[in-house]
DNA sequence: CACAATCGTGACGCTTTGTCACAAACACTC
DNA sequence: GAGTGTTTGTGACAAAGCGTCACGATTGTG
């Protein structure tokens, strides 16, 4: 068992696997450390630097191969396998992160959608049933899910979260504005764009 | 004029924002930097360290005042007022987006939103008719804006991104999963909810 | 073979972050 | 109004992380 990687590094790596993934489907071989750079914006000494802690993987003269330091990467973060997540909410942006191919991609299945709603309930997306919310804790063993991404309004998230909490989610994936409580042992990562957007607006104006 | 931040700074401060935001909705007058710690997974005394290079702003014994502060970073971050982004793609993900509270909150408005189909055009997404693409370069001028979102499929979202610098945009969020060429005076944000899992899950499982 | 490109890696200094410690300010109780 | 507990503001210092320069090693090309 290797040493755990510190966040640093694990937040260079995963950028590293997104532009691998992108050069990858544009029918690029290879790629150097110079063209991650221009992408990531991350400097192309610490990119090497990065790699070379973990073996050898680029050729001197040419770069690296797409292909093989994908793979190297997801090794290195431990997630070659498939993923099953649990989706909770099938309204506008549910469905949309529920049809996005980014997922698959990336070895990440979303093996169930779940609403509140009784209407919504049975309907399909892409080719996914929406379950009920009641079937979640069944759903989540089954399929052994320990994620769940939240896409419901911010009045009924820190609910979904408890329910998900309650079925085993270790990850909870926060779409909503609600700050959610749950025990330390679970993980919640809570994306708000309007935050991210002012962040970058400073930097510009700066 | 103040010094420019640095990035770590300014990304704790944005955090500190949602916090916040979320804090005062609930109805919290004053909070603490414990408390602000617990939400963030930030060390309570950087909190208070971060805040204390722009002023005294909180009350020994007692905390902050969630308004007050609110407004303190705001102001440290240079965003207190009103800021005009245009949305391309009137799908499920553009649609969500559109009708978000989350940006309004923070004084930013989705100004127009855009599409290609014509179809969409015309049609209504909360309450906004939705724009053709040709008028992009008109639109972004009149309303000053300075940012774009693009919400389209990846095979579009390069095009998108060409005409949208065309229009003078300057900050781009993008939720495709492509990788965007744009001029170097262009700052791109792309999102990837897959690659972000993978990070968490590294986290988790080691 | 000469040359250009690119990786792998040592060395070094700067910046940022984490942490302990503690005085000053404030609220509350009795 | 004295005493107690809480919380901020801040100094000091150690540890970690990052940027950068430099340079040899390796590969492909003409």
């Amino acid at each position: 068992m290797t040493e755990r990687l510190t966040v640093g590094v694990a937040a260079r790596l995963s950028r590293y696997l997104q532009v691998l993934t992108q050069a990858r489907k544009m029918g690029k071989e290879r790629i150097s450390s110079q063209e991650i750079a221009e992408y990531t914006n991350i400097n192309a000494t610490q990119i090497r630097r990065d790699l070379s802690t973990f073996g050898r993987f680029g050729k001197r003269g040419v770069g690296y191969r797409t292909d093989a330091l994908l793979e190297e990467i997801r090794q290195i973060l431990r997630t070659q396998g498939q993923h099953n997540i649990a989706l909770v909410g099938a309204g506008r942006l549910g469905s949309a992160i529920a049809s996005s191919p980014i997922f698959a991609e990336h070895g990440i299945t979303v093996a169930a959608v779940l609403d509140n709603d009784p209407e919504k309930v049975g309907s399909r997306i892409g080719d996914l049933a929406v379950s009920s919310m009641d079937d979640l804790v069944d759903i989540a063993r089954e399929r052994n899910i320990i994620v769940g991404v939240i896409a419901v309004p911010a009045s009924s998230a820190q609910d979904v979260a408890d329910r998900l909490v309650g079925a085993g989610a270790k990850i909870i994936f926060n779409y909503s504005e609600a700050l959610l409580d749950v025990p330390s042992d679970v993980n919640v990562h809570t994306s708000n764009p309007a935050v991210d957007l002012l962040y970058a607006l400073y930097f510009h104006l700066a």
